[in-house]
DNA sequence: CCAAATTGTGTAACCGCTTACATTATAGAA
DNA sequence: TTCTATAATGTAAGCGGTTACACAATTTGG
């Protein structure tokens, strides 16, 4: 294992003097005279030598590492803001650990445990939905969590978490997505995806209402329709939705909970036989990198995810208590046309 | 900051009993007797105290925690690289922590040091293709952090990098997806992808030969292009394959390098008025989880990415020098198809 | 030329935990 | 009852750094 086994005594007498001296010369300490400076770092560099960022923190109650909590890295809109924060922690000099979920949500003895053991010095947490009997559960987590390290939180934020946070505007988001639809002469717009308990979901749910009712159009509630957020689970909504309503009373636009619940109903709409966008407008959110690609491409909200997990760094770090709104910007690709004439 | 001061020192005080006690119980060391097992466990739940981690690693030299250098998360197939090893670390009882691909190639000083300093117990290196002049840095950089932690390889390895490794088959995997074509009729058939340079992408070569050898097809070097690993990438080398052709001798098979260059390629196909896949077939890799809501539905590779990052946790912390080979399979859809007759 | 200020370096305690070894309490054997 | 295994607990020495403080060497000022 070579100059792993290394340490600042080893250092210290090759080079002729104390370890105070070498460590001096590690943190740049101007107290130390040219000659001796340089003799230590020459052994320092010839025998390879690192100072254990472990033992460091045992003094500076530090450890430069932060963690991150996502429900699940294979939605690539995690995968942005965990990008984003990462490198927001490497700039800073701090490395970044993924959490799984359940860490702060499981059931159980300790779920924060593993968090707290390992003394980070602050944890970013991406909220999701929940359901009711586990929303206590994360409620706890997070204020055993807090009592070690500081934390932030990201996305659907209920207000009466009292952490530093940056929260989606969904209620905005939507209502301006409904408008965006009645811009283009649409009047059948249903909204696809959320679960019907989730906080998110309620406010897209207030902003898609406040859009209709700006433009004096019925709510139908068969347009509101409940779904995870996978493309599968957007498929199924669609489907079944399509299925259970005459084709004269088909939305003739959607708004989807994300890109890829947008992706499961334009499949399922293409399988009932309507056409996107000349039959079915579509608006995703997120704006995947496949976005572009699809066929047509997929008109979709940018949430500028990278510099959100960058944001969320700058405020763990600063230790600021702020709270602050996601910037977001539309996206319009082909998958929005003029709503067909009846 | 509550209970995170809270030490070994308090509980054996507030339980009446020595640290080396504390300790035996945090351990579950049987030495202790039953009613003061219990006391000092009642003291632990009630002060909420969980010991520092990284105090343990002090004498333990473990500090339970991995690494995983990777080229970039926002490509989905590392994204399920990582979730799979992450997965597998905690499932060990370790953390994961994410390290800048820069941070074993950039040249400079140390580029290794990041992660030579965290004393971790283990490192996961995702290998990508590098210009001949970082290639040298990298040998740099994995002997040095050698030295200090096990290493286990990813990807497409040079042969000579003498390390524990999963490695891509991806002769094999090209040769395949040949025979996949020409047993579907086709004879123009197109290689999409890869550095010039890259072993990966000699490797893809040479199976493309052998595919097209076995079947005593020619080999035309200009259906063989390299670009990125990126859709624009491959929306840009398809569109010049296509532009410096004549459509006589356009290929109707195409192999790209991955699924989002083969995302590339179906829109730069459509530009020139080719249809997919009636006029030209489509076969990508990686299977994300787009490929099926594409249109046409993109025949792919699974590499099984996830199993992929547990197996490379397993062997790092098996210690073992074995140096395995991906699993993989395929995923037919519809952007293949019986070559158009001539 | 000597006292005081300044500079450079070393000593030792400490961070929070583990563990080898020492010590004490308890039980069983003679 | 006394001696010796054995079980239960405590003491103290690290682990690899940082840092307050002490001290020696050098410079400065009067």
């Amino acid at each position: 294992m070579g100059q792993s086994g290394t340490t600042i005594y080893d250092i210290a007498e090759e080079a002729g003097v104390s370890i105070a001296t070498v460590s001096r010369v590690l943190k740049g300490d101007s107290s130390v005279s040219g000659k001796t400076r340089l003799r230590v770092k020459e052994v320092i560099a010839r025998r390879n030598y690192r100072p254990s960022s472990i033992a460091r923190g045992m003094t500076s109650k530090t450890t430069h590492s932060l963690g991150i909590v996502l429900p699940k890295l294979l939605n690539p809109n995690y995968a942005m803001i965990f990008t984003g924060a990462s490198d927001g922690a490497r700039q800073a000099g701090y490395s970044m650990s993924l959490f799984p979920w359940r860490s702060v949500t499981e059931q159980g003895e300790n779920p924060a445990m593993l968090l707290a053991e390992r003394r980070l010095d602050g944890v970013i947490v991406c909220v999701e939905y929940l359901p009711p009997d586990q929303q206590e559960q994360l409620r706890r987590s997070l204020a055993e969590l807090q009592q070690y390290m500081p934390i932030v939180l990201i996305g659907c934020v209920p207000s009466d978490l009292e952490y530093p946070a940056i929260s989606y505007n969904m209620a905005e988001i939507t209502r301006s997505a409904v408008e965006e639809l009645i811009s283009l002469g649409h009047e059948k717009i249903a909204l696809i995806g959320g679960m019907e308990e989730d906080r998110d979901q309620h406010r897209r749910d207030i902003g898609y209402r406040q859009g209709l009712e700006n433009a004096h159009l019925p709510c139908v509630d068969s347009y509101r329709v409940w779904c995870g957020g996978t493309a599968e689970a957007g498929e199924a909504a669609m489907d079944q939705m399509l299925s259970s309503l005459l084709p004269s009373h088909w939305p003739t636009g959607i708004i989807a909970l994300n890109d890829m619940v947008a992706m499961g109903c334009m499949a399922a709409a293409r399988r009932h036989g309507l056409r996107v966008p000349e039959d079915l407008s579509v608006i995703g959110c997120d704006n995947l990198f496949c976005a572009p690609y699809l066929l047509p491409a997929l008109t979709s909200i940018n949430m500028h995810q990278q510099s959100l997990g960058r944001e969320a760094v700058t405020l763990l770090l600063s230790g600021e208590n702020r709270r602050e709104s996601a910037l977001w910007e539309w996206v319009r690709r082909d998958s929005c046309a003029p709503a067909p004439r009846r």
